[in-house]
DNA sequence: GAGTATAGTGTTATAATATAACAAATTTTT
DNA sequence: AAAAATTTGTTATATTATAACACTATACTC
């Protein structure tokens, strides 16, 4: 249990543990329907709790879909370094864990040598599953 | 000038026009405001035209800041293939043109081995303008 | 060129996503 | 324990985006 866990408040717990129960992003008034029964009445405290985990690296937003997703690399610091796969079909996403990519988007600098303090980099395409069913269902 | 552009309705051309005209991305609604004077009302005017220009490549939505700009790379044909540095503090938006980072993105493939139909990079960071003001006012 | 398919338009209403503002309670720091 | 910082709860509202439907224009094909 590190430091980080261990200082999250009471709504912030609520909120990262339905993230987390879910292997899709979740949306934030899905967390909000979802986790009623337990106290949380409004918008803004589901977006302030939200707001605070990305903060600390816990979860991520994906943008392309105005979701969440709880963070699959483990001892995650660094918040808005991220890196998404996509699938357009089944908007299924999943976390990319690749060093050399890692390392490029590390190292990239602009025209003007601007270092840059984050990226998000999503990337679309049909996954595996779903690529499947398109063919099984133009077999006959 | 190209078949695609040539093709572009009424509604996409003004939309696109106002884009073109700004250096900076735009909101939606902003777009609206602003062309209403060349009879477009609503928003899914603005919105239908947004979605057909973004599918023809001549603009990019840049997904952390839900706005819209032109594309830069003449003769873009790849629409959904975009990389942007974005300053954390004047929101300015560039577009990225480095072929060593697009072969690098193109030549990405997860561990399934799935090939990505396309991808969304955005980097943050301070940029160059913005960097001086801050050394600027830290100097007394 | 008549018929038909496809894409675009205009409109109203509403859905989905997100934040402002403020008072009260809690936790952390000094 | 007082002061500071963070979190909470709440109401209201701002912002972003789409559904649905009737109609018009353009392109396609026989």
């Amino acid at each position: 249990m590190d430091k980080k866990s261990k200082s999250l408040s009471k709504n912030q717990k609520i909120v990262l543990d339905f993230i987390q129960k879910n292997k899709k992003p979740v949306k934030a008034y899905s967390i909000l329907s979802n986790v009623q029964k337990k106290g949380i009445n409004a918008p803004p405290q589901v977006y302030r709790a939200l707001d605070k985990l990305i903060e600390i690296g816990k979860i991520h937003r994906v943008e392309s879909q105005n979701s969440f997703v709880a963070c699959k690399i483990s001892n995650c610091d660094t918040p808005h370094k991220t890196v998404f796969s996509i699938c357009n079909s089944c908007e299924i996403v999943s976390e990319i864990n690749d060093p050399k990519l890692f390392k490029n988007l590390k190292d990239f600098r602009d025209k003007d040598g601007t270092v840059f303090d984050g990226y998000n980099l999503e990337f679309f395409g049909t996954c595996k599953s779903c690529k499947n069913k398109q063919i099984e269902n133009t077999k006959h």
